[in-house]
DNA sequence: TCTGGGGTCCTAGGACCC
DNA sequence: TCTGGGGTCCTAGGACCC
């Protein structure tokens, strides 16, 4: 099959963190919609977590802008509503969905909470022609769920995303190659997918700034200015873009991390290692979920002044231990660290390897089997009962969580690769 | 009441080897 | 006393995504 004989739908959840708000408090009987007033959900800036992660419709006249501070966003609309954040509805949202679009395709790729991919491709002669499928997938999701959604309609995942971003909200909009030329050469080239504010402004430095004048630049101009980034968005703009949609992301994974951003500076060891174990509880637990022994630690940090740094190691055996990662993480943090204050800490697991039974029995001895059964039997009652039911005795009367992190903590595999 | 959290990939430079 | 080149692995940092 050609790839222009493919047909694939960008679905994509408008405000999705305001509209699943919205709707939830209008079933649990609030009188005012979210979406028709100016409103972000945003952080607690008392945690220092005050940024707008979604804004309504009302909320972006005044300009407010996803990732700003609650501070400045109050500053442009002083009777701003703010609401905070509930991860678990949206999971519930993003799963409700993807049920509905299952009922078309069981060929879909979730590619973050609120977008999704899903493959068309010989659906024809079940659910009729892409258009109209689009449209019923839509209304069918509102009705069911009380949400809208944009679908881009086009014959690969590049342009069925930028589609989806043609009309908002509730749409669907059609991005065949034959309406590049109209429909996205004239938009500004900080609009095409993966041309952020760095590569935005080193493409204005060269005269370029639409999606069109990347399109018909000189590629080698590119490549040489831009190296194999400026290869992939000058594809991009020519909407060339071949990529499958993934049903199985895990396969892909690559690494999988915990950070947060802690309420107060953290200035002493002791407090640094303890957060530092609560980060590994939850990563760990989660790499042991995932079925996977990791060979490589990493662990970051931001100080006060919002200086950013990381240390990693690569182990040269694998494991999924909480403990023996502790320990690592614990070394590397004192390596690196001078005794600045601290605002965030984070750890990473990459480097993953299958955890096969037959390949950890290679790494195995008695002493490490000891760990491996006492981290079992941790995740298996933590599963049962929560992460609360067990927490090391460093966390009693610390004021700090025996395990952290987990926003997300199954769902979804997030990912800015097509 | 001032700046989140979870990801992926790329590049540059140094170490080390032949 | 002059000073190769190719290759791989590792680490730190940065750019981008939602």
């Amino acid at each position: 099959m050609h790839d222009k004989d493919k047909i694939i739908f960008h679905i994509d959840v408008n405000s999705a963190y305001l509209s699943w708000e919205a709707v939830y408090r209008l079933q649990h009987g609030a009188s005012v919609d979210l979406r028709k007033i100016p409103s972000v959900v945003g952080g607690d800036p008392k945690t220092r977590h005050g940024i707008v992660l979604a804004k309504s419709i009302p909320a972006k006249k005044y300009r407010i802008k996803t990732g700003e501070t609650l501070y400045e966003a109050t500053n442009k609309c002083p009777n701003l509503t703010i609401v905070a954040p509930n991860y678990a509805l949206y999971m519930k949202c993003s799963d409700a969905m993807i049920n509905i679009l299952k009922e078309y395709s069981p060929h879909i790729q979730r590619f973050s909470v609120d977008e999704c991919f899903l493959n068309f491709t010989n659906l024809q002669h079940l659910h009729g022609n892409p258009v109209s499928a689009a449209h019923r997938i839509k209304e069918q999701i509102k009705k069911k769920l009380g949400f809208t959604v944009s679908i881009g309609v086009s014959s690969n995942k590049l342009l069925a995303k930028m589609g989806s971003d043609l009309k908002k909200p509730d749409a669907v909009t059609t991005l065949f190659p034959e309406e590049i030329k109209e429909k996205m050469w004239p938009l500004p080239i900080e609009d095409l997918y993966m041309v952020g504010r760095d590569t935005a402004s080193k493409l204005y430095k060269m005269g370029i700034y639409t999606i069109g004048d990347l399109a018909k630049a000189d590629l080698n101009l590119i490549k040489y200015k831009l190296k194999s980034h400026g290869e992939m968005i000058w594809r991009y703009a020519n909407g060339i873009e071949t990529s499958d949609v993934r049903m199985e992301n895990y396969i892909t994974r690559r690494g999988l991390g915990n950070s947060t951003t802690v309420s107060f500076d953290v200035e002493d060891r002791p407090t640094a290692h303890l957060i530092l174990l609560s980060l590994t509880e939850m990563t760990a637990m989660r790499l042991r979920d995932s079925e996977n022994l990791c060979s490589i630690v990493s662990v970051k940090a931001k100080t006060h002044e919002f200086h950013r740094y990381s240390h990693q190691r690569k182990v040269y055996s694998p494991t999924d231990s909480t403990k023996e990662i502790y320990e690592i993480v614990k070394d590397l943090f004192d390596e690196v660290w001078d005794g600045e204050p601290l605002r965030h800490l984070g750890i990473r697991l990459s480097g993953l390897i299958p955890n096969e039974p037959y390949q950890t029995s290679i790494f195995d001895n008695k002493y490490k089997e000891k760990y491996r059964k006492l981290d079992k039997a941790v995740d298996d009652l933590r599963q049962k009962y929560g992460s609360k039911i067990l927490m090391r005795a460093g966390f009693l009367h610390s004021g700090i969580k025996p395990m952290t992190g987990g926003v997300h903590e199954d769902y979804p595999i997030m990912s800015s690769i097509l």
